[in-house]
DNA sequence: ATGCAATGTGACAGCGCTGTCAACAAAGCA
DNA sequence: TGCTTTGTTGACAGCGCTGTCACATTGCAT
């Protein structure tokens, strides 16, 4: 029952003395803070890398009265897509030696607002990232805003004024659209995404614009409601199936339902690309492992977690709160991934 | 440029006051120390409730000499094994408010264990959970348990004296197996799992085992080696597809490469489950988004994750320490998945 | 040289909590 | 009844760091 030889971990005093200087100013080197001659920071970076040192994130919290996380808030997000976006925070947090907190949560929650305030002032939170449909959640980003918690969205509405990392989806599902009347089809039917999200609406206008610019009509029902699910998805498509005049392409508001059209298609025995081609929005996994691999829309899921992590870490650093009103927004570039679900042969 | 008016989140202090008690007493409340009388107890809980206080994580790591926080050790698994796990995983620590610290690993680092101490030691990690197939390092099991770091393995080679969360690896494949064989399989492949995680060496053995028991033969040629990765699976189907006389099943260690096994077979037009049955293992929403759906073993990794979580926590608890060699393993049952990719038609 | 701003550095308090230990109350025992 | 034992509570130090502010040093113009 030996009571395990905690070799003390090495403190910020170590590092002083080691250094030879005072541990303010290894904490200064530490947090990049301006006034340091570089012969001393020299000094001080090589006692930290000798010694290995990792400043302690509680004793830093506390004194500093922030905890060095950032939350991500997320409300049932498809596996894929959460996993690759926090791979990509996870990657931003790491460079800047700042944690992660997760915070699923539910959009309809009618005390979501004061649930994640408090959970941010009670964890000291120091910024938060939020993922759709939360992203479109008027009150929740007002009330960050007016709390003065630094915060980024990801693809969000562009209203509200955190930073944003998102990516065109109006002008992708418009290619997109494009593509397939290109591509000779005419009787083209769209299943909508979660009204819940924003996405949903852009994704839904861009479609409708490409149909009409290229002077293609929206057959009667051929606007199908989704919510982003395989089962909505196959609801939806078999629906469309069922119709005395078929579409001959349909275009999924994104992966999981567009896999669930092809799923239909399959057991209706309706040949997908030759009876039925479809198109999806996401480019996950699942995108290229069901047969055929199914044309969509790229978006840098993990790239855009990284972007968003790096706005919210660099508000931290500049003003040490989201005061200036910075309304930045990157935007990525999606991509057409032509596979097989639209391939045509004849 | 208002410096934002952060009300001070309420302290102890606010609490021991409301109580009229000393902080010290609030304190053993909150931490469920003995000895405090029940009436106490109740004023204290009362004030805390009405406060809606929340300790303040930083001041309790840096006082108490931990971080309140489990570790969650991966590598790169695939998005909806981390999914799941994670969100049993931060289930389980939010119920004991504990947090919840994303480490992803490699396996092959030769420095993997050295950094994984170092990262527990200086972010006072108070205890971590292992996934496959860090759960088969020796030398890192064996760093943590010297180093008196308490851990759980998720669905590791049992042997270790970490507490375990698994399933019966090799039965279940035994079962999978006899599903095929019964209904009517002789001419079975199967598609090994990656050599670093132990599991893939105990399905393989209830594969065996199971051909074995019924006298049906493996042919030469039908062991194909497969890294848990579609693209593994597809080159294995595609060896497996190109034998002359090819398999009427198809046994893949996992949901991917038996999806790879399936989009293989579609490509060659080959009917799945008619010319060819393919079973996979896990139970990944893949399964069910494939045509034909896909028939798998079901591993509750949620669950595993919540009650691999309870046993750290457990530990944490109890001894504060993982001194006592307490071995616990948590077997939880695995359920045969029969969908359409083993449809016996005729 | 001299003065004054700009720059660099350190002493020290204290963030909110837990561990230690001492004080005191209640209960058990002879 | 006095004494020990057990149970309950609080005072206080200090965890490792950052913020504040005072002081030391430098650069530059005079």
């Amino acid at each position: 029952m030996v009571k395990g030889n905690h070799m003390r971990a090495v403190t910020i005093d170590d590092v002083a003395k080691k250094a030879g200087v005072s541990i303010k100013t290894v904490s200064r080197v530490v947090n990049r803070e301006p006034n340091v001659r570089a012969a001393t920071k020299e000094k001080v970076e090589a006692a930290i890398k000798e010694l290995n040192y990792r400043p302690n994130q509680s004793a830093r919290g506390l004194a500093a009265r922030r905890s060095y996380m950032i939350g991500l808030l997320y409300d049932n997000p498809s596996p894929n897509y959460l996993a690759n976006l926090q791979s990509g925070v996870l990657e931003a947090c790491h460079e800047k030696d700042y944690g992660l907190a997760l915070n699923p949560v539910s959009f309809h929650d009618p005390d979501l607002v004061e649930t994640v305030v408090h959970w941010v002032r009670q964890s000291s939170i120091d910024g938060v990232i939020l993922t759709p449909p939360l992203t479109d959640s008027i009150p929740l980003l007002e009330a960050l805003s007016q709390q003065n918690i630094p915060s980024a969205v990801i693809s969000s509405r562009g209203t509200g004024d955190a930073p944003a990392a998102l990516i065109d989806e109006e002008e992708a599902a418009y290619e997109m659209t494009r593509h397939l009347i290109i591509s000779g089809h005419r009787d083209i039917a769209f299943i909508k995404g979660h009204p819940d999200h924003y996405a949903s609406g852009l994704r839904e206008k861009g479609f409708l614009r490409a149909m009409e610019s290229e002077g293609v009509p929206v057959a009667p029902g051929f606007m199908e409601q989704g919510y982003f699910d395989f089962a909505s998805g196959q609801e939806a498509a078999s629906r469309l199936l069922d119709l005395p005049k078929r579409p001959t392409a349909i275009f999924a508001s994104n992966d999981d339902m567009a896999a669930a059209v092809i799923f239909e298609a399959h057991s209706r025995k309706i040949d997908v690309p030759g009876e039925l081609a479809v198109a999806g929005f996401d480019d996950t996994p699942l995108s290229r492992q069901i047969w055929p691999g199914l044309t969509t829309v790229r978006q840098p899921i993990r790239a855009m977690g990284h972007q968003a992590a790096g706005l919210v870490l660099d508000t931290l650093a500049a003003g040490k709160g989201a005061d200036e009103e910075r309304k930045d927004v990157i935007q990525v570039d999606f991509e057409l991934m032509i596979r097989g679900s639209t391939a045509t042969s004849r």
